[in-house]
DNA sequence: CCCGACCGCTAACAGTCGTTAGTTTATTAT
DNA sequence: ATAATAAACTAACGACTGTTAGCGGTCGGG
């Protein structure tokens, strides 16, 4: 049989992990079970193990993929010299939101359940979180001292912009109203210029 | 003995429920078990039994605190005659700040864990919580309507701030560098005034 | 045409879960 | 001192957990 079965469809570990993250994100990592996984693919839960080595790695690999591409899209954009450091915070939260309302499942078993992972697993995964941090941190202390940006704790600025798209989990449960671009738009708008209108 | 032990210390149920937000914010509530809960509060699992009526209840206690307390600090703000709309967000994100610094385990079980609430007390948990939403949004679209607030989706807006301060999670984790009162004002600073540095 | 690999199945494991029953200890009021 | 009550204990329940063993069928490549 075809391994990686190109054009289109998944290889049967994919769309476990894609199960895996939608269980995951609606259940909680604890609260799911092996026979939950199971039914949502369509198949008893040993048969999963065919293609799996354990729940745990499924969680693992949910994480540090969206680790991975946070931090090689960071990268990126440090390294681009057609942007300030005000222009690079704009290209991240932009990402931010893209990746929120593009893989909610992801992301967010990333973000909640991380602390389900295992020993040194979780401790290299807050690892890489941290430096994303204080990577961040640094474009936001050379925009202070270019005087782009607002001069306040670098530290509570990251923490503002990581976090304030995590609404758009909400966004996702309930108003498709809003198309996804607008509020891409307005959210950028409001962390870059705040919510007081400047006549 | 005295029911309700005045002068510092706490009913026992109290501090069950203490130790109850302390291990869902830290395990999470399907990971925490009643054995556990006991350990922390230094009695066998079945004893708990002589205090609460159920595992199910003590997340249903907190989740529920917290979101009246919420809500009666949007009464009281809604109410008062010498705020403007601005002034009011800044009164939220000020309150929110608070309840996210000195109450952590709580709010984050309310905010993470709720979707283990059972049946109807989740349907009226979230239904809270949009009520909660549609105030805000309310008190933003007052705001463009004068002028104040910049034009944008109120719905956006709300997100935005109602989850910016989320990041004082991991301020508790790992950074008590960065002072409290620091945080909020820097917090506050940015969602109103925004990233940029306006001369 | 058959071999081996792949992958599904059933059955079962040892352990843990929330909770109940029944009993004993500690504390308080009379 | 004694009766009453609150709250701890031990033991156990049935259900459920992630995972393993082993068997059977269904393929593509020789």
């Amino acid at each position: 049989m075809a391994k990686t079965s190109a054009s289109g469809t998944l290889t049967r570990k994919e769309s476990i992990r894609q199960a895996a993250a939608r269980l995951f994100r609606a259940k909680g990592y604890a609260a799911t079970g092996m026979r939950d996984l199971a039914g949502e693919v369509g198949v008893e839960a040993a048969s999963l193990y065919n293609h799996i080595e354990s729940k745990s790695e499924l969680l693992r690999e949910i994480c540090f993929r969206i680790a991975g591409e946070f931090t090689r899209q960071l990268d990126q954009v440090e390294r681009d010299p057609s942007l300030d450091s005000l222009g690079r915070l704009e290209r991240v939260v932009r990402f931010h939101v893209r990746m929120w309302v593009e893989r909610p499942d992801e992301v967010l078993v990333a973000t909640n359940e991380n602390i389900h992972l295992e020993g040194d697993w979780q401790e290299s995964f807050q690892k890489e979180r941290r430096v994303y941090v204080r990577r961040l941190e640094a474009v936001i202390s050379e925009g202070i001292r270019e005087g782009l940006v607002r001069p306040v704790e670098p530290y509570a600025a990251v923490l503002t912009l990581m976090n304030s798209v995590r609404g758009i989990e909400f966004w996702h449960r309930t108003d498709k109203n809003v198309p996804a671009e607008r509020l891409e738009e307005d959210m950028v708008e409001l962390l870059i210029e705040g919510l007081r209108d400047k006549i």
